[in-house]
DNA sequence: AATTCATATTGTAATATTGCAATATGGGAA
DNA sequence: TTCCCATATTGCAATATTACAATATGAATT
């Protein structure tokens, strides 16, 4: 169905999912490691760095800022995106949570 | 077009967006999680945990088992599920190289 | 006011994803 | 062999995603 199911999993979970899902595109994934390696808010620049045309782009954006991994502000002609810090470091624990495996427990296989 | 473009992105970008997207689905994360946590292999107990039907859930263990997160094995009857240990670890520093931000760089917003 | 530049939105077409019923497959038990 | 049990595969149908052209918007510049 093109649909995914949700009822039934913990809300932690398809909060994460969602964080994971937006991270995997290539366009995406390179957008914020871009923002992340940068000193300045970027704007525009984005486009020159991703090999895609603007309106994807601006696609991409919106759809990390619905997450929350980013965040946009307007200045003047520009819109200067940048990663959202607090809401980044909640982020990446709640990614930890499922990235990191217990150590105590040892798999048989 | 729902094609994802990946020419012009570098190939660890592409790679670690495979990973993120793998684990960007519930079912596919709340397995993982199941994984992560029990000391044995599981085969069909995976069935019982997560609120959807049994082909469905097949389909999900082979798209983690594509990008290498898990490992299936045949034991009579029952297929055994768990985390590739070697594979994982190489993930997840791939992820933590995106999942951490330079902290030697300082935004303006 | 007219133009330009940066970005967002909309429309549309192609393709991918998801879910399940139905069905296969293959091992072990009877 | 026949019957179950566990799992995989296939075949849809519904929906989501992706990409881009065209267009809108809105600020600054002329």
């Amino acid at each position: 169905m093109g649909i995914t199911k949700t009822e039934g999993f913990p809300s932690k979970v398809t909060d994460a999912a969602l964080v994971f899902k937006a991270l995997g595109h290539p366009a995406r994934l390179a957008i914020m490691e871009y923002l992340a390696n940068s000193t300045s808010c970027i704007c525009n620049d984005i486009v020159d760095q991703i090999p895609l045309a603007q309106p994807t782009i601006s696609r991409h954006l919106s759809e990390l800022k619905k997450v929350g991994l980013i965040q946009g502000t307007i200045e003047g002609k520009n819109t200067c995106y940048c990663i959202d810090q607090k809401r980044w470091a909640e982020l990446k624990k709640l990614i930890n949570e499922f990235c990191i495996p217990q150590n105590n427990v040892t798999q048989s296989c």
